[in-house]
Formats: structure tokens, sequence, C-alpha cells
RNA sequence: GGGCGUGUAGCUCAGUUGGUUCAGAGCAUCUGGUUUACACCCAGAAGGUCAGGGGUUCGAAUCCCUUCGCGCCCACCA
């Protein structure tokens, strides 16, 4: 059966990455050549492969391959990154399946499970890359809390801490009440809801009146302890300095005036909860209001919450609305669309939270984030676009809030000997040390040391993730970190640009003195057809390894590459997959017919094979050099369709058409030069094919181990001769204008036509008749000085062609036709001869232009001749 | 609210400093084709007022203004 000769990916991708495992081909080792160095964006431990990551790693693997064939010492490092709060929020969902609650087992135990979890299910998505094909040395596998590099966190802390860069203070932080824990800004989705603005009255002490403010959140009330107008309001400025009465909770509060306040919003009265808003925070401080926070960590209100006390949030929002409503309080709702700002990780709604937290003092330290990315290019971004956006936050960067109050991360390294004073230290003999040395109590036991409860944000240890994974924090000096950093490129998505990229770049700085990696190449989101994001709940993200098994992962890899510019949002379709997996089998299919071939060195190497060969020789170079071109602007998608036009139209349509023959038999030359041409273009094509590549070369030839394409060289493009280019296009053409006569006259392809053109012409290219006649089914071009009688012509440029078409012209259509070319011709030409009549033009334009148009000019005149010498034999 | 970006064929997008015959590619579509690499294919064709309006210029998809549409980032008003 013809189909089980298709191309069938599943078995050989196996076997060929197998092959390449066992020939060691991925691991790299500081030697003399150039390195070439790539870092993996670690996926989160708990992670599965989805479309984002196939179409990131795809990219990366593009790129280390590329490099290999061209001779650098490739590198890409994998790893994972332990996500603390993704991965504790799935342990503690596993537990509670199991019916342990995290608040019943201690944190050793925690952790414990945690590591069971992380050994267990941790490398799934490692494996599944391997199935992507992704030439990752596995023998350098990272993982952010491996020893190495905790100690490399800790070192870094205990540095800036140091430094006076980190502090400890009280702020308003975001806190995420499911997780309980604190949140960065970055880790906070904010998305539009519809809710109610209550407005509220509050009885004036000891007058008959009363203050009208607006809220959406009722349930802070419990909080409350000042009313603020804004002091150039005229309505109110009356009750500045009187007193009010915060409804059903009884407590007396100051009505006081500042800038901050809205007029125009709501009643121009705001009710101040300092503990539990922004805004408020900071008016409570500058007036010195009292803070009162009236709910619990985990969302619930505590003893202020009077009679609600334990109750949630949400529910005490809508309870106590209604008490106030009972209670005559409530003066209306209004519905209303507000932001609320969810967290990333479990989807609740973030709880504004004094609290006592640890933050990095930012603006110290990214000054050369900033001067690299926008001042000397030292770091480039692919697309620029995100230039503006990185400067915007660089330059408006808030202190970092690095504690996180959860068990699975790193510890922060702080140790307090009594309530206010601490040291910090990598390990606890050291600090036991510290802390006698700096309390002068040389009788101290390290049971008196209580270390920070807290751990580290999870970018913390990923912002140093370039440089600890060759170790070059704890040991700055040491051979790896030299050679291989900084790297050379970083793929990731534009969403973590903050989080990461620009700390990173920071840490790079400030650690090493230089960037941590030249090129950033920022993917866009997978999204579906529909433009909507892929998602779980929508269920619209296909199964990544279902897709490489349908498709092969090389027809999934073209697939996701062929519509994906940097930065553009990728809509993902099967049918771009079952694209890829076409090309696959096309080229499986040109090597079938190339190897079938029989090899008979008797036979001269006919023409028409010569011709085509040596015209796909500078075809090669010239998109070679295309190719490079896209490469070096990081326009990925861009070289990928260069090379499959090459190999599906260049080779197979043009190349294998021409040098095919009926009885399959070939010359040598031919055979040879063809082989070569198909190696060239499997070279060019292994970083996006790599498994369908690497079989074919090793069908063409019986290879050794140390043949292995994935370790070839990478073609170099060499000068190309346009003048063959140029004459190959016009054969090409006619062969084309023949095609649609027959196509359009219904002629069949096998009846052979008698092919003339007009002498007085020389830019016919003769030497290329071999391949004309053969690839169009004509006899050899015939110049002659006049057409015979019944003959059916077109246009190559201004060459007039014709075939004899004995029997087949409609006379009244060919004028027609002819008419509407001439009308065509005379009408542009009209607009030539205005432009160079136009003084303007020609003394404004450069000469080039100018002459260019001369050129047009005498074009269309030739044109228009040869159309008119047509129309005056039809007229006979 | 502040900032950035974007609108080109049915879809996804190219289109360098304004200047070749510049309006392009891939996919999808239409027409014809199958004993001899591939129907996961071959050959041929059709598709656009470059969002609308105005301006600058000898010349505008490209530069400027404006209207409309869309997207992203930042800050958030209780």
């Amino acid at each position: 059966m013809k189909s089980s000769e298709a191309y069938q990916p599943e078995q050989l991708e196996a076997k060929w990455y197998k092959y390449w495992m066992e020939h060691n081909y991925f691991h790299s080792e500081v030697d003399e050549r150039k390195p070439y160095t790539i870092v993996i964006p670690p996926p989160n431990v708990t992670g599965e492969l989805h479309m984002g990551h196939m179409l990131n790693n795809t990219i990366q693997d593009v790129l280390i391959r590329r490099a290999r064939l061209q001779g650098y010492n490739a590198c890409w490092v994998p790893g994972t990154d332990h996500a603390s709060i993704a991965t504790e929020a799935k342990v503690v969902e596993k537990l509670k399946h199991e019916g342990i609650d995290k608040s019943t087992i201690s944190r050793q135990a925690f952790m414990q499970h945690a590591w069971e979890w992380k050994e267990t299910y941790g490398n799934k998505i490692l494996e599944q890359l391997k199935k992507l094909g992704a030439s990752c040395d596995w023998d350098r596998v990272k993982f952010t809390m491996d020893q190495d590099l905790s100690e490399s966190v800790l070192k870094v802390f205990i540095d800036l801490h140091e430094k006076g860069l980190i502090y400890k203070g009280t702020r308003m932080v975001n806190w995420d009440p499911k997780a309980q824990t604190t949140l960065s800004d970055e880790e906070i989705d904010y998305t539009e809801r519809s809710g109610q603005l209550y407005y509220i009255k509050y009885p004036i002490v000891g007058e008959n009146a009363f203050m009208q403010i607006a809220t959406t959140r009722p349930e802070t009330i419990f909080g409350d302890t000042a009313l603020c107008v804004n002091p150039d309001d005229e309505r109110l400025q009356s009750f500045i300095g009187k007193k009010a009465i915060v409804p059903i909770v009884n407590r007396e509060v100051e009505i006081i005036a500042d800038e901050q306040v809205n007029p125009q919003f709501g009643t121009g009265c705001l009710k101040i909860t300092p503990a539990h808003a922004e805004t408020d925070y900071v008016i409570g401080k500058k007036h010195d209001i009292e803070f009162i926070d009236c709910l619990n960590d985990d969302g619930t209100l505590n003893h202020y919450g009077q009679k609600y006390e334990g109750k949630d949030r949400f529910v005490v929002r809508k309870e106590f609305s209604k008490a106030l409503e009972e209670a005559g309080f409530l003066l209306k709702k209004e519905n209303y669309i507000n932001k609320v700002g969810l967290s990333e990780r479990t989807k609740v709604p973030v709880e504004p939270k004094l609290s006592n937290q640890w933050f990095v003092s930012m603006k110290p330290l990214v000054e050369p984030a900033i001067k690299a990315v926008l001042q000397d290019d030292s770091i480039k971004l692919f697309p620029e676009k995100f230039k503006n956006t990185y400067r915007h936050w660089l330059e408006n960067i808030k202190d970092w809030n690095i504690s996180r109050q959860l068990w699975w991360g790193h510890r922060i390294p702080v140790y307090y000997y009594d309530q206010n004073s601490y040291v910090v230290a990598m390990t606890e003999d050291e600090a036991l040390e510290k802390a006698r040395e700096k309390s002068g109590n040389h009788d101290m036991q390290l049971d008196d040391l209580q270390q920070d409860e807290d751990v580290l944000d999870t970018w913390f240890s990923s912002w140093l993730w370039p440089m600890s994974v060759f170790d070059g924090i704890r040991y700055p000096d040491n051979k790896e970190i030299a050679y291989y950093y900084p790297t050379k490129d970083l793929v990731t998505g534009p969403d973590i640009l903050f989080f990461w990229v620009a700390r990173m770049i920071i840490a790079g700085y400030e650690y090493r003195d230089e960037r941590p990696f030249e090129n950033v190449y920022l993917t866009g989101l997978v999204r579906d057809a529909q433009r909507r994001k892929m998602s779980k709940s929508l269920g619209n993200s296909p199964n990544a390894l279902a897709l490489i098994k349908n498709f092969g992962a090389d027809g999934v890899r073209v697939g996701l590459l062929l519509s994906s510019a940097a930065g553009n949002d990728l809509l993902f379709e099967e049918s771009l997959c079952q694209q890829g997996k076409n090309f696959a089998n096309k080229i499986w299919n040109a090597t079938k017919l190339i190897k079938g071939l029989i090899v008979d060195d008797q036979l001269e190497q006919p023409d028409y094979a010569e011709n085509a060969l040596n015209w796909f020789d500078q075809q090669f170079n010239a998109t070679l050099a295309q190719i490079e071109d896209h490469y070096s602007k990081y326009r990925i998608s861009d070289a990928l369709m260069s090379i499959y036009k090459l190999i599906w139209d260049d080779f197979c349509s043009w190349v294998l058409e021409s040098i095919k023959s009926t009885d399959q038999k070939i010359d040598k030359t031919t055979y040879d030069r063809l082989t070569g041409q198909l190696e060239k273009c499997l070279l060019i094509l292994h970083p996006f094919m790599p498994f369908v590549t690497e079989d074919i070369w090793h069908q063409l030839q019986n290879r050794t181990k140390e043949e292995a394409l994935i370790i070839s060289q990478y073609p170099e493009h060499g000068e190309f001769d346009g003048q063959i280019l140029q004459s190959f296009n016009v054969a090409r053409e006619i062969i084309k204008g023949v095609r649609h006569l027959r196509k359009e006259k219904n002629i069949g392809f096998k009846k052979q036509l008698k092919l003339y053109y007009l002498t007085g012409n020389n830019k016919h290219p003769n030497q290329l008749n071999a391949l004309i006649e053969k690839l169009a089914a004509t006899t050899v071009p015939k110049a002659v000085d006049e057409f015979p009688g019944n003959i059916l012509s077109f246009r190559v440029d201004s060459i007039e062609y014709a075939v004899e078409a004995e029997g087949l012209i409609d006379v009244e259509a060919e004028k027609q036709k002819l008419n509407e070319e001439l009308r065509y011709y005379q009408g542009f030409l009209k607009g030539v001869e205005k432009k160079l009549s136009n003084d303007k033009f020609v003394q404004n334009a450069p000469d080039k232009v100018v002459d260019m148009e001369k050129k047009k000019k005498q074009d269309t005149l030739d044109k228009i001749k040869t159309i008119e010498e047509s129309l005056s034999r039809l007229e006979v």
C-alpha cells in the first residue's frame, strides 16, 4: 500500500533521540571553541508541557542546534523552578485529599511531603521536552532548590543586606487570604467585576446631620478611624474638624481634610480605613490616624468585626450591608464596575494588608540595566517595542517585597536572638557566632535563635539563574562561569519581562558586572483560533504530547513556528501542524525518489539536468544569505519559510522535476550533485526538523557516528551568480507561460507543442533550452523572424513567444484579450510619460529613479509593440 | 486616567532610509489533473479603495494631523 510508505514519525523520533543521547551530542564541556549558551526559562516543577512551552523551547532548540552546526560549543542548560506558591498549593491540595491539613503538621513534615512530590513529578516536564526534540545538556539539569543554587540565593541575600539594600519594613502589601501569603504587585491580575457602590450615612456628633460616604467595601467599616474630605470642597468644608459616628460600630472618628480625596467621586467624602487600603494608609500615616486591622489572615473578620467575627469578608459584606439598611444607614446602592486584584495563583481577591515584610531597595540597582538595554544596546530585545515597557518599569521601579509566608522555598537566612535584633547568616552555626558577637552574650545557644519563618519570593532565586546554573555566585572565578557566561539568547514570554528578565539583568550587572545574555527573544502568547488564551478552564488547550503523537515533533515544531513572529501572538490550529507534517512527508518522498534512481555510469549528463543543478546552487546560496539575514534579526519564522520554499518549490518542483526520467536511470554526476544539494538542504532544515533530517541524512549514505547530521557542518553562504538566477527566471516564466496556455486552452500535457520566439530579441536564455523543452513539453525553442500562422502567443518581459496551436484559436477571444492587455499598457505608459514630463520630478528625484522610469517607458513601448504585432497577425 | 503599539487578500502576517513593473507570502478558496517520489500531491487561477478623512511631497501602504476600531503595559478612585 502506498500510504504505508508515507513518513511515519513516531518510531523514528524515538530512535534518533536515543541515538543523540547515546552519543552524548547534547553535552557540552569547556573547551577552546567559542561557547553558545542558552539557559532554559525553568518551567515550574509542577508544570506540564503546554503550547507556550512548546513554542518557546522549539525556538531555543532551533537556535542551539544551528549554533552547534556552526561549530560553536553549544550548551543549553535545562532545569526547573521550585515555584514556591504554585507548588505549595499543589502539595496542600494533595495532602488535603489524603486527609491531612497543612496547619496540623510541622514545617519539617510538610517539606518532606513537598520534596517527595518534587521527586515524583518534578521531571515530568523535562521528559516531555525530550519528546519535542529539545537538545538540552541533560547532564546539567538544575533545580532552583538544589544545594548549590540555594546557597547562591542566601549568599546574595546576605550580600544585599550588608550593602543595606535589604530591609524589613511595615508596608501595605498584597495579601492572598487563601494561600495566606503576601504577593508582589506582579503576581496580581486585575479584572473588572461588577459590584456595588454603597452610600452610607455617618451621623455627626452632637448635630442632627450626617456625612455620606460611598464605599464598595462596607465590611471594612469596622476598621474606619476617620472620614476625609478635600480641603477645597466647599460643600463639605464646614464639617472638617467635627466628629462623626461610624454606624453600628458606634466609634467616634474625626473628619479630616486631604487633597488626595477626589471631590468628584461618590459623595466627595472618603472613609479612612488605614489598615485596608493603600490611599487610606497614606492618609492615615500623614494625619496620624489610629490603625485598626479588622481582618484575620484568612480573610475572615477578627474581634473588631463584633458579631461577624470569624465570618468571611464577602459574607460580611452582604450581611452587614443588610444590617446597615435595616438600621437606616444605607442610603442607596449603585451598580458599579470596579477592578479587583486577583491572586495569580489562587484567583481570590487580594486584600491590601499592613504587614511586616522584607524588601529589596531597587532604585540603587537599576542603573546598569537601564543603560544596557536602552542606551548602549548591549542587550537587544526582539521585538524592540518592548523597550518602552521595560523603560517604564525600571524608571518607576518600586521596592521588591521578597518575603512570602510559605514553607516551600528558600527560608530567609535571618536569625532573631531577641524581639528586635537579628543576624543574617548562611548557616545556624554561623548565625550563632555572629549573634554572640553582636549581642555580647557568649553563652547564647542555638535554641536562643529563632529563624525567620518566611521564605523568599521564587523570583529571588530565578533572577540569579544564568549565573547560578554555572555556580558563578558561590565561585565567581570558576572556569564554567567564565566560559559560558554571558549567555547568548534568552527566549521567554513578555509576561515575565519584569518578574524575571529585567531582574536577571539587574542581578547580572550587580554580581558579574556583565549582561546575563545578549539577546532576548520575546514570544507571543499561544491562543486559539478565536484569539482566546489557552486555558484549562476553557478546554481549548490541545494536549502537547497528543499533538506530537499525531503530527510528529517535527511537524508540531514547524507548525508552531510557521506563524509566530517574535512578540506576535500565535493563533494555534491543528492545521498548522498538519502543514508541518506534510512538509516532513514531502522531504521524505523526495528522498525516496532520489534513492530510487539507478546510477548508470555509461550515461552522459543531460543538459537539462546541468541547467537545473547549476541554477539550484545559486538559488541555494541566495536563499541562504536571506536566511542568515532573517536569523540575525531573530525572524525565525521567516527563516523557516525561506527554507520551506527552497526545498518544496525550488528543489522538489524545479530540480527534481527537471532531472526525473521515466526509466529512473541517472548519470553519476547528476546523482552526486543532487544528493549533495539535498544534504545541504537537510543541514539548514535540521534546526527546525531535527528528526526527519537526521534520518534522511543516514539514509543517503552509511555514516559513522562522527558523521551524524546534528554535529555536521553548517554550509557557508557563498557568492551567487545573479546572471544565472536571472536567466533561470526567464526560463521559468516561459515554462509557466506554456503551462498557462495549456490550461486555458485545455491542451493536455502529453501533447508536445512547437515553441517559437521572435529573433531580434537576444535576451532569450538559449543555454536553458533543454530545460524548457523538458518542463514545458515543447520542441526546442526556435528563433524565427515571423511566427507561423496559427499560434498563441505570450510575453516574458518584452520577449514574445508563441506555440503552434492548429485549430485552437478563437480569434475574437484572442483579440479581446490582446486589446485588454494593450489598454492596460497604454494607460501605464501614459502614467510613466506624465511623470517624465514633469520637470519637478526630473529635477528632484534621484537619477537612479529617473533612469528607472525611463527604462520602464522603453519596456512598456516594447511590450505595446509586440502586442500590436500580435493583433495585426490576427487581422489577416 | 497615563503610556505604548496596531489596522495591508477570507485568515495569519511581510513590506528596511518615502522612489524599480509594489501592492507581496503562507494558509484557505476556485479550476483541471492520479498506472511509474509524494492526493500529506501536481499544474493553473482568482482575491486588496493598504481602516475613513485631510495634509506635506515631483512621488505616500510608508511622514504629519484627525476620526473610528483593536491590542498591550502601568496606575488605580474609595
